[in-house]
RNA sequence: GCCUCCAUAGCUCAGCUGGUUAGAGCGCCGGACUGUUAAUCCGUAGGUCCUAGGUUCAAGUCCUAGUGGGGGCGCCA
């Protein structure tokens, strides 16, 4: 029997036996440091000459990163240790030692190619730690969240013979000699699921075949759908908004230590707490365009304000450069010369994330002001739209014509349909997409024709209508998406363990 | 598919307007140190400067093409 390392607390001042793998090691004379890694935690745990004797100090001098061991020893309460305890070990036993791991303890010294070939080994990384955990959190949090509210879960399924949002994003496999789909969305399953049970929801996963290499863009990601039976477009917007405060605030309780190993500001996620702005698609047109104000805040002025920053940043961070630079030509002792090197090694970095900056933001100031009404927003245009928010928004009534065929539309107003998106603050994007759903058949037909659709595929979907149609509404959110939010990520494959997307299938 | 930036040691990078034997930090290996927190200190090893052409007295540095990668856009959750 051993234990572990987020329970430690509860053996203070007894002995205890841990079982891990070495995050960090370093050593002196007559002490070893390992930094233990079990899974549920890290801690420090000292192996003295003395208290091991020489033949098993010898053997942990032999450890390094991610060699594997148990040790076993006394917990001692030490607050200046991570977690507060550390483990003074009296024994150890190696289980397998480890040469020459190719992941540093600081996982941002590593190019991004280098870790997503070791994606198998950079799991097991701090940041990614916590990431998976916050990822397993969310997941409880949408379940939890559904299941008090009575909704039942059900899988819709992978393989698909009808192709909802035309095949050019669709996989295409080979079902016994007849060509299927993998599942884009499992919505339309949902909602002659709603029809039998009232509230359901589907989690699964979900294959889009697009080659879109983008930060917010994977080939498979996992979604979860809800679907209720008697909702409009408002119920189904303020189901939204209590699901995401929901979920956000559940990762802000269970986890603390997560958050913080990913420098999360968590401040910033609690802004969820206010109420959402729902915001008309034709007035986050004239946000957009700079031609209305939000909280005195202007979208175009808030993105200018940007870019002078950036560039400002720039010439400070290359004066403040030059400086340190004459400073160790100069002269200085080691420790301070090594502190000014690592400090313009990091200015260099940020030199070069607001070059690109300085790059981007014109177009995407270009394309704001530019904006013409009735199209879709691009990833860019949700970015500058999003700015000017502290919480998330929700755009709704879109136009027609550039969403899908199963949007109710607009009493008296055909141009546009209930949709909503939900797009995340701090430039995270749109995270859910929603509607509520046409119930009339004729306009449903219609509308199959004029998206050329098989028709012959949709004949059990227009059964939903033919037999006892009721209002209902639903949405999809990504679950990658949040996890990305969430956890303040730069891109989704650091979101899900082994990510699939346009030019990765290994590992 | 388009735009843009980049390719130098195991890893992350520096190498200014071309100019003798190509540098640093980390890692590895050896040594020092009674408690370290990305430990520190001393030392050793480690490089056909992505590939193929070209310009030049001289190319890591300039030009062309190719290959590979980062970022942005499109498509979307």
């Amino acid at each position: 029997m051993h234990q572990y390392i987020k329970e430690i607390a509860t053996h203070e001042g007894q002995q205890a036996t841990l079982k891990g793998w070495v995050a960090n090691i370093r050593e002196s004379k007559t002490n070893i440091f390992i930094v233990l890694r079990d899974g549920t935690g890290f801690m420090q745990c000292v192996i003295g000459l003395d208290d091991v004797g020489e033949a098993q100090f010898e053997a942990a001098k032999r450890l390094s990163l991610e060699s594997s061991l148990a040790l076993t020893g006394n917990v001692i309460k030490d607050e200046r240790q991570m977690g507060g305890y550390e483990l003074q070990a009296t024994a150890l036993e190696v289980y397998s030692y480890s040469k020459d791991y190719p992941i540093k303890v600081n996982e941002n010294e590593h190019g991004v190619r280098h870790l997503a070939d070791r994606r198998h080994l950079w799991l097991r990384s701090k940041r990614q730690w916590a990431v998976m955990r916050v990822r397993n959190q969310i997941i409880m949090g949408i379940h939890e969240f559904f299941q008090n509210k009575g909704f039942v879960q059900m899988d819709a399924p992978i393989f698909t013979g009808n192709a909802c949002e035309g095949t050019t994003t669709l996989f295409a496999t080979d079902f016994f000699g007849e060509e299927a789909f993998l599942s884009q969305s499992g919505q339309l399953y949902g909602e002659a699921m709603a029809m039998a049970q009232g509230l359901i929801y589907t989690f699964g996963p979900t294959f889009r075949a697009e080659k879109s290499d983008t930060p917010r863009h994977l080939a498979e990601f996992w979604m979860i759908e809800p679907e209720m039976a008697f909702y409009d477009n408002e119920m189904n917007m303020d189901l939204i908004e209590g699901f995401i405060k929901h979920v956000i605030n559940r990762v802000i309780e269970k986890c603390p230590v997560e958050l913080e190993a990913l420098e999360r500001d968590v401040e910033k996620l609690k802004g969820v707490n206010q109420s959402f702005p729902r915001v008309p698609y034709t007035d986050a047109v004239k946000i957009l365009r700079g031609e209305q104000d939000v909280n005195g805040r202007n979208a175009i002025a808030v993105q200018e304000a940007d870019l002078a920053a950036a560039k400002q940043g720039i010439e400070d961070n290359l004066k403040d450069i030059a400086e340190r630079e004459t400073a160790i030509k100069a002269g200085m002792k080691k420790g301070a010369r090594k502190f000014n090197e690592a400090k313009i090694a990091a200015l260099r970095k940020e030199i070069a994330y607001m070059e690109e900056q300085v790059r981007n933001i014109p177009k995407w100031i270009e394309s704001a002001k530019n904006f013409k009404g009735g199209e879709d927003f691009g990833g860019s245009d949700e970015t500058v739209l999003t700015r000017v928010f502290d919480a998330p928004v929700m755009v709704y009534n879109w136009p027609t014509k550039i969403k899908a065929f199963y949007m109710k539309e607009v009493e008296g107003d055909p141009d546009h349909v209930k949709g909503v998106d939900l797009l995340a603050p701090e430039g995270y994007g749109e995270i859910v997409g929603g509607s509520e759903r046409e119930t009339d058949i004729d306009i449903l037909l219609r509308k199959i024709k004029e998206h050329e659709l098989p028709m012959s595929e949709f004949e059990w979907y227009l059964d939903l209508r033919r037999f006892g149609s009721v209002p209902h509404a639903g949405f999809g959110l990504g679950l990658e998406r949040i996890v990305r939010w969430c956890c303040g990520l730069d891109h989704l494959r650091e979101t899900i363990p082994f990510p699939r997307r346009y030019g990765r299938l290994l590992p």
